[in-house]
DNA sequence: AATTCGATTGGCCACGCGGACAAGAGCGGC
DNA sequence: GCCGCTCTTGTCCGCGTGGCCAATCGAATT
C-alpha cells in the first residue's frame, strides 16, 4: 500500500503527473488509471481527491497556468530590463509548450480553460509591454505602442514553439535567433544586444521522457 | 439504407465528414460511429473503406495538407508577387486553423503525421521564400535570406493563428496588421502596400459549426 | 430476367473507460 | 491503548469504443 501521505503533498503529486501524461500522451487521452499508475496508487483514490476527471484536469492546467504566471513575474520584476526581454524571448524548455499546444486545441472547446488561458495571456502581455516601456524609458529602444509589440512578439514565440517543439522543424538556437533578431528590429535595440545578455536559466519543471 | 454510392466518391465523403469533426472535436475525441453518422451510413461501413481508425485520421490529414499545399502551389505562381504575399500572409479561414493545431498537437505522438506535416511546411516555406525573392528581384524589397525570412513569417502566422483561432486574443484585422507591418518592416517594403494589394478571397473549406 | 459482385447493413464481441462504494489501514487525539 | 477520522484499497457496474462478420440489398453485366 502506498504511504499514507498529507493530502495537500498527495494532491500536487497528481497534478504533478498529470501534466507529465498531458505533455507526453496529449490531454484528451489521459485516463485516470494512467494518472495513478504514473503517482503509484490505485485510480480509486484519484476520486477521492478530484470528484470527475474533468476538475482533475482542470486543476492541473491551472496549476500551469500558475507557474507560468511565475516565471513571468519573475522576470519582468528583473532590475535589468533587457536581459529580462532575451530570456522571455528565449525558448521555453520542450515540456511546457507540450501542455501549451495541447491547451490551444482543447481552448475552443472548453470554455473554462478558455477563459484561463485568455486571461493568463493578457496578463503575460502586459508584463511584456512593461518590460518594453522599461527598455524605452531607458533610452535604450523605441515603441510607438508597447502593447502590440508584446502581441507580435508572443504570436512569434507561439508560432517558433509549434516550429520548433512540435514539428522540430527549427532547431532552439534558430528560434531564439529569429526571435532576438526580430525584436531588435522592431524596438531599435542595437544588433546583438540580446543574445549577448540572456542568462539562460533552466527553467525546467515537469520533466518528459518520451 | 443510403444509397449506394461510387467508392471514390463515397470515400471522399468520409473523409471531409472525418476533416469536419476533427475541426470541432478535436482528433482524439473523433469516433467512427460519430463520422459514419455525419455521413449517414452506420459505422461498420466506415471499416469497408478504412481497415482501421488510424488509417482513416491518416488519411484525412493527408488530404487537408493535400488541400493546403494547393492552395499554396495557386499563390505562389501569381504573376504578382506582392499581392500573393498579402493573401499568404492573410488569416486563413477559421476551419483550417483547427485542423492545423490538432494536427500540432498530434504531430509528436505520430511520426507519420509528423513527417507528413513537416514536408509540408518545408515545401510551404520554400514556397513563400521563392514569393520573397520574386520581389527582391523586382526591387521592390530587400532579404539577405528568403528562407530565413519565410521561417519567421510562418513561425508569425502560425503564432497568430494561435492567437486569434484558438484564444480568441485577437481579431483577423488585427492579426493581419501585424503580420503584413512585420512583413514590410523586414523586407524593406513600402508601409500600407501589403493591405493595399490583398485580394481577400474566400478559402473556407469544411464547414463547422460550433 | 437472371446473375454477380461489392456496397451497405445491423448485431456482436472484448476491452478500457469514468464512476461508485464498502471495507481496510494508518495516524492523531484522548 | 483505544477511538475516530480519512486516506487508501479492490472490486464492481454500465457505457461507448474499435473491430468483426454474416446477411442483405442494388446496380451493372450478361
Amino acid at each position: 500500500m502506498a504511504t499514507r501521505l498529507d493530502p495537500a503533498e498527495r494532491r500536487e503529486q497528481i497534478i504533478a503527473a498529470t501534466l507529465r501524461l498531458v505533455a507526453r500522451d496529449g490531454f484528451a487521452r489521459v485516463t485516470l488509471r494512467d494518472v495513478a499508475a504514473e503517482v503509484g496508487v490505485v485510480h480509486g483514490l484519484i476520486r477521492h481527491y478530484f470528484a470527475t476527471r474533468e476538475q482533475l484536469v482542470a486543476a492541473a492546467f491551472d496549476a500551469a497556468v500558475l507557474a507560468e504566471a511565475a516565471e513571468d513575474e519573475e522576470l519582468a520584476t528583473r532590475l535589468e530590463p533587457i536581459p529580462a526581454l532575451a530570456d522571455w524571448l528565449s525558448t521555453t524548455p520542450r515540456d511546457h509548450y507540450f501542455v501549451w499546444i495541447d491547451a490551444w486545441s482543447e481552448a475552443p472547446r472548453n470554455p473554462e480553460l478558455h477563459a484561463s488561458l485568455t486571461r493568463h495571456h493578457r496578463e503575460s502581455d502586459a508584463r511584456l509591454a512593461g518590460i518594453i516601456r522599461r527598455i524605452v524609458a531607458a533610452g535604450d529602444g523605441t515603441s510607438s505602442d508597447p502593447e502590440a509589440d508584446a502581441r507580435t512578439l508572443t504570436a512569434l514565440i507561439d508560432g517558433l514553439a509549434v516550429q520548433h517543439h512540435a514539428l522540430g522543424l527549427i532547431d532552439e538556437a534558430e528560434a531564439d535567433r529569429i526571435a532576438f533578431r526580430t525584436a531588435e528590429a522592431r524596438l531599435g535595440l542595437e544588433a546583438g544586444v540580446l543574445v549577448r545578455s540572456r542568462a539562460t536559466p533552466d527553467r525546467s519543471r515537469w520533466a518528459v521522457t518520451h
